[in-house]
DNA sequence: ACAATAGTTCAATAAGTGTTGAACAGATTG
DNA sequence: CAATCTGTTCAACACTTATTGAACTATTGT
């Protein structure tokens, strides 16, 4: 039996959902990293914390509509939602990342 | 003895910090509100909670950077920081607007 | 001084959050 | 099949959140 993988769909995408999906600093990270390698599976994340908590965040992220999962094999690979998130909410996850990214360089 | 009534100043701002504040529904009416009205009593807020309630979330706006507080008597002023927001995230602020403003029209 | 007004603070509560380690399920490989 | 790799699910935990009502402080008006 298949697991559900619950993803929103445009409509179900609500504004306090996304922004408190990127409200958090481990997710942001996340966010930053695939905006930088487009898709990228689980594994190539373990910089940003242990593998439980990571598909923690991950399913955060997706129920909150900011990304997509596709499986391969065993492994998932994630990837932004950019056209839907860019339809619903224009601007929004562009303007965030671009200034997740001025803070982190800031931070150096 | 005044109340500390604090602020932070503007490099103690942080990106998660400002969109958690963002990220609830009472609070992104709030600031709604207060960029249509430019400055606003907390006592012309009554729709949208009560004054116990808006009490917190103005202190969570204000705590997060997102807006200042004036005393003017036994009244309190609110208003957005916008130039301290733009010069720390430019765009965040402005495209949140937009994209709640247009939620909220897409609800009718 | 008394009462009304504006808003905060406090204590309490129910629900949600981020984190962890152990157990689990599916795919891949020996 | 057994071992392994990828990632999820579960139970537990300490902590935070949003909300409420009662009590409080400060200001304004009588």
């Amino acid at each position: 039996m298949v697991k559900p993988l619950y993803q929103p769909n445009t409509d179900q995408i609500t504004l306090p959902g996304v922004l408190d999906a990127l409200s958090d600093p481990v997710r942001l990270d996340i966010v930053l990293q695939l905006d930088a390698d487009g898709e990228a599976r689980c594994s190539a994340m373990g910089e940003h914390g242990s593998k439980t908590n990571l598909s923690y965040h991950f399913a955060r992220l997706r129920e909150a509509g900011v990304t997509k999962t596709r499986i391969e094999g065993a492994s998932r690979l994630i990837a932004l939602r950019r056209e839907d998130l860019e339809a619903k909410f224009p601007g929004l996850l562009d303007t965030v990342i671009a200034n997740a990214k001025g803070a982190k360089s800031k931070a150096a």
